[in-house]
RNA sequence: GGCGUUAUAGCUCAGUUGGUUAGAGCGAACGACUCAUAAUCGUUAGGUCCCUGGUUCAAGUCCAGGUAACGCCA
């Protein structure tokens, strides 16, 4: 049996995704580790919330809540529009937990042993009236190339010119407002990801296998210019994991925290710390996916995320575990994902366009939205959400295909049969045939599956679904049935043993579909398909079924009328 | 400004290491069927594979230059 050690990019806390976040890191990854299961493969299925840093820091104040107690709620909201979408994560945990904060901390002690951590000297913007340090942009002024007024202390937006804080005119808090800032001298430190280029450089060029979006991010970073940078990993706030060098102090580092996108990897880890104590198990449950001295060494692990997300899984993280000179289970596969685009602009948090997770529920079952996003995953290029797109492909693949395979052989059995399998004669020529048609289909079903080859599985399965509706087309049972009964009752079980099938093969993509159709047909557990002879004759002479309720609605053309317009501008709130 | 990705039928996309008449789904037209969510199945029609040049017996596929879209970095 394989282990399978699979984790999703983790959600930033701030709100509630859009469908383009979904579609590029948790979706995938729960699809695939739905499959593994469903193959009868260990999987540890992990993710968690994102929470530090200022942008959680700001929602908490614009929300009038200290920052640990919006975590918390945003936490619950999140955990809950996952169970929505049948995320099926074995854990779903926090970044400020206390297993990350320990975790992080022993991290950031063992790279200052291994002489990976450097202290610099930097000049920064302090508010006196915010009482913090101000990062560059959330500094605003007047942009001195262009006179733009609401200039960044990065950048102006206006002109597109790089600045400085210290260029601005008039700059002031972005958050307060004040313009009672100050330039202070402040330490940091910086991990000297330099230092392990080469070995970095190595690791890379072995992952033949990885898709070339991955690569080519990581490669570009590590040789761009001159090459991997160094990167500060501490922050003057107050809201992240006190730097601390292990379980000591770190003299100089008195109230500061470790930098977000610092922290926010090792929860990966400290994940299956969480896991394993919510679950009453103990360190070497966990250690056995995540140490390779402890029990890792058989694991496979696989990363989904967005292209936003590669550097630091292929760069900055893998710097901190190698630096560690600790034996932890490093990435197999790292899976990313290009961006989703709504009617012709980007899917965007911070404007509110687009559609949300939760509004997404509100509208139609996780089904609906799994399997579009699913079968148009971003894998080689953007792309595009459109609702007519959206509406033809649920009409046509799952009501129409899928949802009448399923309607048609049950309602017809009933009327005929009954509701309960015929018997009839034994399966002929023509069902040999289509029984070693599905299984060569079934396993580049599961090639692709194998492969996360996301969207390509979407077209195999589909595919499959088709053969059901081409075997009834053409032995045509309510014709054969008027002339041949016993025929017609083996072509209709048949049929249901299709249904039976449709349903394990379709779990990882429809789980409630799934489940609706094998408990319509009173099957208790779901096994996957090995030998398709055997499997397809399970559902024998006398084994009773109900037919389903309708397994896929129709998305009328007014609905997507006044989803469109209802989705056209931004969110409200 | 630097870099990356993409460019194939009306739409969404496949096209392995260059190798016979470039594929699928949707949409369209026509036909078959009538069990079913007016569902299904079949047939047909649609392509100077962004442009130019090059390598080769052979280029959608490799190389050079260009154009366009998107993204990343500064």
């Amino acid at each position: 049996m394989a282990r399978h050690l699979i984790t999703s990019a983790i959600p930033y806390i701030n709100g509630i995704k859009h469908l383009g976040n979904l579609v590029g890191s948790q979706l995938p990854a729960d699809l695939f580790a739905r499959y593994q299961r469903a193959r009868g493969n260990e999987v540890l299925f992990l993710c968690a919330t994102d929470e530090h840093g200022t942008p959680a820091e700001l929602a908490a104040a614009k929300a009038g809540k200290p920052v640990a107690e919006y975590c918390a709620e945003m936490h619950a909201v999140q955990a809950e529009i996952a169970r929505g979408f049948r995320l099926s994560f074995d854990h779903f945990g926090r970044s400020s937990s206390r297993q990350n904060h320990a975790l992080t901390q022993h991290f950031a002690g063992r790279l200052a042993e291994a002489g990976l951590i450097s202290e610099v000297s930097e000049k920064q913007v302090y508010s006196h009236a915010d009482a913090r340090f101000l990062p560059d942009r959330y500094i605003e002024g007047t942009c001195p190339n262009c006179g733009y007024d609401k200039a960044r202390g990065d950048q102006c937006e206006n002109c597109t010119k790089q600045l400085d804080p210290t260029d601005l005119i008039d700059a002031r808090s972005a958050i307060s407002g004040s313009t009672d800032l100050e330039v202070r001298e402040t330490k940091h430190l910086y991990l000297r990801q330099s230092a392990l280029k080469d070995e970095l450089d190595a690791w890379i060029e072995s992952k033949t296998d990885w898709p070339v979006l991955t690569t080519s991010i990581a490669k570009k970073w590590l040789h761009d210019g001159d090459g991997l940078r160094d990167r500060g990993i501490t922050r003057d706030l107050d809201w992240g994991i006190p730097v601390r060098k292990g379980t000591e102090e770190w003299p100089g580092m008195e109230g500061k925290v470790f930098y977000v996108w610092f922290d926010a990897p090792i929860e990966y880890i400290a994940c299956a710390g969480e896991w394993a104590e919510a679950h009453g198990l103990d360190d070497t449950d966990w250690h056995r996916w995540w140490r390779t001295d402890k029990g890792a060494d058989d694991v496979r692990y696989t990363q989904f995320m967005g292209k936003d997300n590669v550097p630091f899984h292929t760069l900055s993280f893998p710097a901190t575990l190698i630096g560690s000179g600790e034996p932890w289970k490093m990435v197999d596969h790292l899976k990313s994902f290009n961006y989703l685009n709504y009617d012709g602009g980007q899917f965007s948090t911070s404007q509110g366009r687009g559609i949300f997770m939760d509004q997404a529920l509100e509208l139609l079952p996780a089904d609906y939205w799994r399997w579009w996003l699913l079968s148009h995953a971003p894998e080689s290029s953007d792309s595009e959400f459109t609702w007519e797109n959206f509406q033809g492909s649920v009409n046509k693949d799952l009501a129409d295909v899928l949802g009448n395979f399923v309607s048609r052989i049950t309602k017809f059995c009933r009327s005929k049969f009954g509701e309960f399998v015929p018997g009839g004669s034994p399966y002929g020529p023509t069902e040999d045939a289509l029984i070693a048609d599905l299984s060569v289909r079934i396993e580049r079903y599961a090639t692709q599956m194998d492969a996360m080859e996301v969207r390509k599985s979407a077209q195999e399965l589909r595919a499959i679904w088709v053969c059901g509706n081409e075997y009834l087309q053409s032995v045509a049972p309510w014709t054969t049935y008027k002339t041949d009964p016993d025929t017609a009752a083996m072509q209709t079980r048949l049929g249901l043993n299709l249904a039976h099938l449709f349903a394990v093969l379709s779990a990882p993509f429809l789980p409630d579909a799934s489940t609706k159709i094998l408990g319509s047909l009173k099957i208790k557990e779901a096994i996957w398909p090995r030998d398709q002879s055997v499997f397809l004759s399970q559902l024998t002479k006398g084994h009773a079924f109900e037919v389903p309720d309708v397994l896929f609605a129709k998305v009328t053309d007014e609905q997507c009328e006044e989803w469109k317009a209802r989705f056209s501008g931004v969110r409200e709130n």
